[in-house]
RNA sequence: GGCUUUGUAGCUCAACUGGAUAGAGCACUUGACUACGAAUCAAGAGGUUGCAAGUUCGAAUCUUGCCAAGGUCACCA
């Protein structure tokens, strides 16, 4: 048993051998002991008050007593107001480390059940930039925790190939590309197919502004304009219409979407010849960020299956059809909405393509666990999509999750693609990359390195900063990123929990090799020592809260919170030259520990670890 | 407008899911390298937790109402 699961079936014992009350061992109010107290863990003893009809201070000490006398373990406590403070004996402490010490790996043993986990899944117009990073870090991190728990864990990403979107970049290449390849041009291939995407709303533009002062123009406008808005503003919300209606290039691009539905073949080769660009560029981008999927899967594979789920569930009653052949779901009695699943045209939409892709992963992988990483202003989608599923009667419905994460914003405001105020996910990477090397070349550590060794650390030291600047941040709450706070190595940051491992590398190599056995012998533990330990017991549960909230930034704030006891002990205590042998055993020991749970804690979240730097 | 999420130090974030005097980092002021690596440590200053009621031994956390910001309410994805 665990000392915090004795702490609390004791308590649970103590309260109905003293007051005659019945109490869940697990509803024990208990938490760790605030750094201005005496002790390891404090017992709340408030909610006895009633069965014990007595004030929390005596109960408080009657329980101490009880405890402190029945387990060895305890050996002293005290009160204060309604907390009893427990303190835990060096030799729990130290047995604990060195058991921790032993174990060959931090990770559960594999139990097999499934999870899979979709995230990134980008449309393949334009290059990632940003909020994917924050998507990946997020699915990527998850991952690794489920893997960490024994999980079957399967990593993929939907991606977005279809639609009027590529459809725009394919007809800009052939309009004014004359032939340029990503290779002829120099151009990574993901930005290369974005660049004519925006090349295509350039035509556009110039091909609507003109428009709006032509006679037809200025009749819709007086004609349309039921909200009296100013002339620039109306355009604005009518380019939607005018691209279906009046434009010549919305036109062709419409066309090119028909043909690729039609399967014609010259437009097919086309979207595979672009979408192969885009997919080189994109693994290039995961390379260097440090993720990889198990498995693909496209919306231009899966959205004929979401229609015939679809028919199927026509004719069970579950979807209904109106008049003009649309089909519908009526869900107000869950008190959501009716959503359209098919268009009157009989062409799919976003949500019948995920009915596609839902059912054909669990034919695929059987997994009942399913999380999607979608940003927040999707919640309703699904929302809207997991009722479906129940309704459907799909056996995988109810492991359906959402991660839903905020969207992040600039110092200047939000990310706009109009407003050129994307952060392009490359151009990031190789940013804090070159922060990093300034910032190490001036340190001069490193310089008897060869180059590649050095670039090696540059690049451990600029991602994690970066990643750790990220997925630092509660994952549901919307976040401001700041480009010179990313690349900040001091304070709360990725490099400085490197630092602290780098540290712990150094001076368990100038230690070279030592017996720690008899580290169980050392008795005059600090505070500081008591602390590190006490944080090491708290791995597993932080782990098991950062998978059921889906959430690593419980990890990444645990990690920096054991970084920086870390370095206070690394600051106050000699290890190598500790006052005893035994002393020397056990900090040795327990840098050995430190370290390992930091480089494991951080390679939940994606963060390498530098030997040095 | 309906639904929904978020408001914590100048800024970026925590607060072990209802517990003690709300904590870190950045920025600012000051001290510590002839020490196992100063990307570190120590100290100072900084708060009516958006506002107001309520629930209770106890509220940043739960309830309600305001205020502010975001998201969403497409035959877009």
């Amino acid at each position: 048993m665990s000392i915090t699961e004795l702490i609390k079936e004791g308590t649970a014992e103590a309260v109905k051998e003293l007051y005659d009350h019945e109490v869940n061992a697990n509803e024990v109010n208990m938490n760790v002991t605030r750094k201005e107290f005496d002790g390891d863990y404090s017992v709340v003893v408030f909610p006895y008050t009633k069965a014990a009809k007595k004030k929390p201070e005596q109960i408080a000490e009657e329980l101490g007593e009880y405890l402190v006398g029945k387990h060895d373990h305890l050996t002293k406590f005290n009160v204060i107001k309604g907390f009893l403070n427990l303190e835990v004996s060096d030799a729990y402490w130290v047995n604990y480390l060195n058991n921790v010490a032993q174990k060959k790996s931090l990770k559960k043993a594999p139990h097999g059940e499934k999870i899979m986990i979709e995230f990134s899944s980008p449309n393949t117009n334009k290059p990632l930039h940003l909020g994917h990073i924050r998507n990946i870090l997020l699915g990527w991190s998850c991952s690794k925790i489920y893997d960490a728990l024994g999980y079957d864990v399967t990593k993929v990403q939907i991606i977005n190939d279809r639609g009027i979107a590529i459809c725009k970049s394919m007809l800009a290449w052939e309009l004014f590309g004359n032939g340029a390849t990503p290779e002829s041009s120099g151009i990574k291939g993901d930005h290369f197919v974005g660049k004519w995407y925006v090349e295509f709303e350039k035509a556009f533009q110039a091909e609507y502004q003109p428009w709006q002062k032509t006679e037809e123009g200025q009749e819709v406008f007086s004609t349309q304009n039921k909200k009296e808005e100013e002339e620039a503003k109306f355009f604005k919300s009518y380019k939607n219409n005018y691209f279906n209606n009046y434009s010549k290039l919305g036109a062709s691009a419409k066309a090119m979407l028909l043909k690729w539905e039609d399967n014609d073949e010259e437009v097919k080769a086309l979207w595979n010849k672009m979408n192969g660009w885009v997919y080189e560029g994109f693994n290039v981008t995961y390379k260097n960020l440090g993720v990889e999927f198990d498995d693909l899967y496209y919306e231009s594979g899966t959205y004929l299956l979401g229609k015939e789920n679809i028919e199927k569930g026509l004719n069970e009653k579950i979807f209904y059809k109106k008049e003009d052949n649309s089909v519908w779901i009526d869900l107000e009695d869950a008190k959501l909405d009716h959503k359209l699943v098919l268009r009157s045209d009989g062409t799919s939409v976003y949500m019948t393509q995920d009915i596609g892709t839902a059912i054909k992963r669990y034919e695929d992988h059987g997994a009942k666990k399913m999380v999607y990483v979608v940003a927040d202003e999707q919640n309703y989608h699904f929302k809207v999509l997991f009722e479906i599923m129940k309704r459907m009667g799909e056996s995988f419905a109810d492991g359906l999750h959402h991660l839903s994460y905020g969207m992040i914003d600039l110092t200047t405001g939000k990310m706009k693609s109009r407003e050129g105020t994307i952060v392009d996910a490359d151009d990031l990477m190789k940013d804090v990359i070159q922060a990093a090397k300034e910032n190490a070349i001036e340190k001069g550590e490193l310089t008897e390195l060869s180059e590649a060794e050095q670039n090696d650390i540059y690049r451990k030291i600029g991602l994690a900063a970066l990643k750790f600047f990220i997925i630092k941040v509660n994952a549901k709450k919307r976040m401001v990123f700041n480009p010179a706070e990313s690349v900040d190595l001091q304070g709360n940051t990725g490099p400085y929990i490197q630092y602290a491992f780098v540290r712990i590398n150094s001076v368990l190599k100038k230690a070279g090799e030592i017996d720690t056995s008899i580290a169980k012998n050392y008795t005059s533990m600090g505070n500081t020592e008591r602390d590190l330990i006490s944080q090491i017991f708290r791995l597993e549960e932080v782990v098991q809260l950062a998978a059921d909230n889906f959430d690593p930034s419980f990890i990444a704030n645990y990690c920096y919170d054991m970084a920086k006891t870390y370095h206070k002990f690394n600051h106050d205590h000699r290890i190598i030259n500790a006052e005893t042998p035994e002393a020397k055993a056990f900090r040795i020991q327990l840098c050995q520990v430190v370290g390992n749970v930091l480089e494991y804690g951080m390679d939940l979240l994606g963060i390498e670890m530098p030997e040095r730097m």
